[in-house]
RNA sequence: CGGGCUGUGGCGCAGUGGCUAGCGCGCUCGGUUCGGGACCGAGAGGUCGGGAGUUCAAGUCUCCCCAGCCCGACCA
């Protein structure tokens, strides 16, 4: 393209524009792409293994606070669905639903009405079903009408039940991870004898998420409370973590639900106390999904692809073998592969090292860029320079792209731990200071319309709102026009006058363009 | 579900009704290079979204259909 010294292998860039960037990085860093089947994508090698280490995490996580997994159906009785008045009504525009069981021959015999061909016999559904299914939104109806069996008494209180599955949400407008209307997450739900037993889950499993965001995937996070009009469809309380993206947009993270004993109702999940009185449960839900990939990019990417924290990369370091001919690459690559072997051996964050040489046969240049664009840690050049010096050339993720250092290599497998430690820790330092740079204090409407007038440097701006404002004409005449939402409250006990209605007492609320 | 736009090799595009439909990237092969997103040469790959029509002649004009994209309401 244009001069070799500004030239990024991503193209636009983030100031140039920032939604055509990320769709182009998740393409050259071979993460993911869109489907044949509208609005759901295929995750490929690279994302998928990015997944299977978030989930390797969380799952651990979830052990060692008292989870175990489960797995319950995908399809979810339509008549289930409609017990919880309110979590029906806010699922009801996006379900997939499932009407029929069985293929038949079509009347058009391999043609349809507009003689487009069909599959391959022309085959129509058929074998209607007396009752619908849905394709799980989410699973509290189906999960709640198994624990209204297992719960009796309170000895067999609390369960704590965890499942990793896929969830339809028919959403039309599909961006890759961030909104798709297939997506993989975790689903928690547990039941409990209290509501303070319950809330307190709720709260600890938002403790989780907060961690897992801030120290495997160096994002840091806001937590909050979701105010009423946010709330998840059926819940008491609902807490998140709301993320800061490199825009300065809001993206929620992770959800934690606190139930009440609205489902157990629904779901009839009844038990007798310790004084044989029957009572309803108390349960809670929450979740991650694979949206936290885009959350991934969107913190660490840069102008030249993903930048990937270290403890999560499904390669920390990847050897590149340079030789010329044949003499050369033996030498080369014999030298490579002890030095493999050496930093395997090496651990990081309690886990052996990550390490890979790729010995294809690209051009040097064009496979360095490759790992690059793909955001591995770090780039292991050896050469036969390096091995008459006994040097490696080693090139960090988190500098500039043609940025390298000469390191003896006994010292590069001394220090390859200290180093992904530092990188890991660097990139939320980084993202840390971003998230305090573009975040104010608000006292008036005047001052948050200010804030939000330019658009190249509004981020989070929190302010006291009422909760009595989220019906204002005002209010959402205002938020409407500047696309802002309330992302959360952080703090219940931190108030002011609401900005809207002046209502003394409001509790301070992160307000914020949003994904 | 309302408004606007676009369908041409894998991707991105060009193509005043007229000869064998081109270009860039990518791909394959050969060579020259080699601490680097190389260069030269040769090659593979397209029933121009589908159907009907107008015409001596349609990628190009008309109609219908289909698909996708962008903008509005919802969303992990």
């Amino acid at each position: 393209m244009s001069k070799r010294a500004t030239r990024t292998a991503i193209s636009p860039t983030r100031d140039e524009n920032y939604p055509e960037w990320y769709q182009q990085v998740v393409r050259a860093a071979d993460l993911a792409e869109l489907s044949p089947v509208r609005g759901c994508m295929v995750i490929k090698p690279w994302g998928y293994a990015l997944w299977e280490n978030m989930q390797r995490a969380l799952d651990g996580m979830f052990k060692a606070t008292g989870h175990s997994n489960a797995y319950f159906p995908l399809f979810i009785p339509l008549r289930y669905l409609e017990r919880e008045a309110e979590h029906v009504e806010g699922f009801a525009k996006e379900c997939a639903v499932v009407t029929h069981h069985r293929l038949e021959p079509g009347a058009g015999g391999g043609r349809g009405a507009a003689g487009e061909v069909r599959g391959a016999g022309g085959v129509v559904p058929a074998g209607k079903l007396d009752e619908p299914y849905v394709v799980r939104p989410t699973s509290e109806t189906i999960i709640g009408e198994m624990y209204s069996k297992w719960v009796q008494s309170y000895r067999d209180l609390p369960i704590l039940i965890n499942q990793w599955a896929n969830v339809v949400r028919w959403e039309l407008r599909p961006r890759l991870f961030l909104r798709t209307a297939e997506f993989l997450w975790q689903e928690g739900h547990t039941v409990h004898a209290t509501a303070g037993e319950a809330h307190e889950e709720t709260l600890r499993m938002l403790g989780v998420y907060a961690d897992f965001a801030e120290n495997h995937m160096a994002m840091p996070v806001v937590r909050g409370e979701k105010s009423a009009g946010e709330r998840f469809p059926g819940a008491e309380n609902t807490y998140t973590i709301e993320a800061m993206m490199q825009d300065r947009k809001a993206l929620q993270a992770g959800t934690s639900h606190f139930l009440g004993q609205n489902f157990a109702r629904a779901c009839n999940i009844t038990f007798s106390d310790r004084d044989g009185a029957l009572a309803h449960a108390w349960t809670t839900s929450w979740g991650v999904s694979t949206r936290l990939v885009g959350g991934l990019i969107m913190t660490h990417g840069d102008d030249d692809g993903v930048v990937l924290p270290p403890r999560l990369a499904p390669q920390q370091a990847v050897i590149l073998p340079i030789y010329k001919d044949e003499t050369q690459r033996n030498a080369v690559l014999d030298f490579c592969r002890g030095l493999e072997r050496r930093l395997r051996d090496a651990r990081y964050a309690d886990e052996p090292l990550r390490v890979a040489i790729d010995d294809r046969d690209l051009r040097g240049g064009e496979k360095n860029w490759y790992h690059v664009k793909r955001g591995v840690p770090l780039r292991i050049e050896v050469g036969p320079r390096d091995l008459a010096a006994g040097t490696v050339s080693v090139a960090r993720r988190d500098q500039p792209p043609r940025q390298r250092a000469a390191v003896a290599h006994e010292q590069l497998v001394a220090d390859a731990p200290a180093l992904l430690a530092a990188m890991q820790d660097g990139m939320l330092q980084r993202a840390r200071r971003f998230l305090a740079d573009h975040s104010t204090r608000v006292s008036s409407l005047a001052a948050l319309e200010e804030y939000f007038r330019d658009d190249a440097s509004a981020g989070f701006a929190t302010a006291p709102v009422s909760a009595a404002a989220e019906q204002d004409p005002a209010y959402r005449e205002l938020l409407g026009r500047l696309k802002l939402s309330l992302r959360c409250i952080p703090d219940a006990a931190d108030t002011g006058t609401c900005i809207f209605g002046g209502e003394a007492g409001a509790p301070a609320a992160v307000i914020a363009r949003a994904y």
